[in-house]
DNA sequence: CAGACGTGCAAACAACTGGTTGCACATGGC
DNA sequence: GCCATGTGCAACCAGTTGTTTGCACGTCTG
């Protein structure tokens, strides 16, 4: 059940653990939607090597392309960066629940039959 | 300035982005700290894997190991799940803005001349 | 103290990643 | 119609990742 949605979780952050493939997100962020090639035109690597991110960025669902002509642009898809922030807050927010139990085990010393209410 | 940041980012969706790892991050989210012995118990991988994944998680800060007589207790750090939070509200802003440029850019026709207050 | 339990290191290995190069195929503008 | 521009394979390669196995070293506990 939540099985895939962690490995969709996964995936999305595999994604963006690249160098290069986060400032292409960015560069999407910032710019607006943009191809392939004008996305290698700052960077320091192939316009290959951009595409290939780009299909992991796709896979991950982070980007969406849309032909325009004779050019792809990808344009960034905000809902699935909504989704990882999700599972981020999840995890620290079971976190938090962890400290406070371990808080009340600590506060709660040996004399378990007091009505603390 | 920001390119430190964002290697940062990058390191913490990077230890993030494997399924393993993954699923260590919810455990200790849930269960609090935890050995690398009783996170391998069950997992399907050995404990040398589990090992070296946390190493991973610690090189990218998102855990912290304390020894605890001789076993090593590896617990969250919930600040850095927050900067990666960040990190992606930053971007979805981003994008939204850009957005809002272009909304504009195609309401705001030919006429550049009218003052629209 | 002796053994059980937990950690730490290192070698070995298949699989995957990130990157390049070279070339073929579409498409828009002149 | 031509050619510049942009995309789409495919092969290839070095480096990294994830994982296992084997063994040596601390440290609690009877």
């Amino acid at each position: 059940m939540s099985k895939a949605r962690e490995r969709a979780a996964a995936r999305v952050f595999f994604a963006l653990g690249d160098g290069t493939r986060l400032s292409v997100v960015q560069k999407l962020g910032t710019g607006g939607a943009l191809s392939a090639t004008s996305l290698s035109a700052g960077a320091k690597v192939t316009r290959q090597a951009i595409v290939k991110h780009l299909r992991v960025l796709e896979d991950a669902g982070i980007v969406t392309p849309e032909r325009n002509g004779r050019e792809v642009l990808y344009a960034l898809e905000p809902r699935k960066l909504d989704e990882a922030r999700g599972f981020l807050d999840g995890i620290a927010a079971g976190w938090d629940r962890a400290l406070e139990r371990l808080r009340v085990l600590v506060e709660e010393p040996a004399q378990a039959r007091s009505s603390p209410k």
